[in-house]
DNA sequence: CTAGTTGCAAAGAGTTTGCATGGCG
DNA sequence: CGCCATGCAAACTCTTTGCAACTAG
């Protein structure tokens, strides 16, 4: 499809700080503005234009993964923290209060392994996001919106 | 379920409109524009703030369910088939192809089941979509974009 | 020096909202 | 007649793009 030897990937403040950034949070999801706004703060202000220049070819080379976050809200992105962990298993997110838990389970791999078999379709687990009512919110509270 | 004694549902032309197309498309996926375009094009024309607003309400009153279509391209409306089908089971959908797969499979029970007594969450049938690829596009062609 | 990167601001796409009018009951 | 629904257009949010300036190699 495409090779990237031939792209001169430079080596810059930006892109150095939002590498950094995912290396010290490996399951942050984050939205462009949450690290537009990080960084603001910081003093290391970087354009959104960037941001999403930056998230871009970082999901391009296959380190970082992009989802929206079910509200339509704006894309999350998140480390795709290869051997691990996320891209291994599947996320639960609560509708109600936004938790998302990682769920890593050897029950999944029968999961896929039925989809497969018996649908014939590969699951894409990095992609995919189960949502629902976790424990908390399903068991009594509403109230809260 | 659900009582609506304190609103007042107006019989309007342009509601009954989107409540027949759904009716008279069970399956479909469709999106805010594709709806304006149809009635467009129909001579019974709907203007897309009413299209939002109407499709609002079903979501809202449970008819119609709202989920992402994968690209951040806007959001896909589909009916909610009670008692038959679509609130009872899974979609997988095609990252690849856009084809989505209605999976009535009684493995999903156990699915749930697992999470729920494992992962003490419970899953949201109707608004989970699971991402991969289908046969056909898993199998061979890759060149499609 | 060359070519990839950055920033700013403007352009786009999708969705929501304000306000006056229209239509169901 | 009262009140919800509709239409239009402007407002908004998130994301992308054009272009000139900048900088890593």
């Amino acid at each position: 499809m495409d090779n990237g030897e031939s792209r001169k990937n430079y080596r810059t403040r930006q892109q150095e700080s939002l590498e950094n950034y995912f290396r010290l949070n490996p399951q942050a999801c984050v939205t462009a503005d949450e690290l537009y706004m990080h960084f603001a703060g910081s003093g290391g202000k970087i354009s959104k234009a960037t941001i999403y220049r930056c998230l871009d070819r970082m999901v391009e080379s296959g380190t970082v993964k992009k989802f929206l976050s079910g509200g339509g809200e704006g894309a999350t992105y998140q480390l795709i923290d290869s051997g691990n962990g996320c891209d291994r298993h599947f996320h639960l997110k609560c509708t109600c209060c936004g938790a998302v838990i990682h769920m890593d389970c050897e029950f999944m791999d029968e999961f896929e392994r039925h989809i497969m078999e018996h649908h014939n379709f590969r699951v894409d687990n990095g992609r995919t996001i189960i949502y629902g009512l976790c424990g908390s919110c399903s068991s009594g509270a509403k109230s809260e919106e």
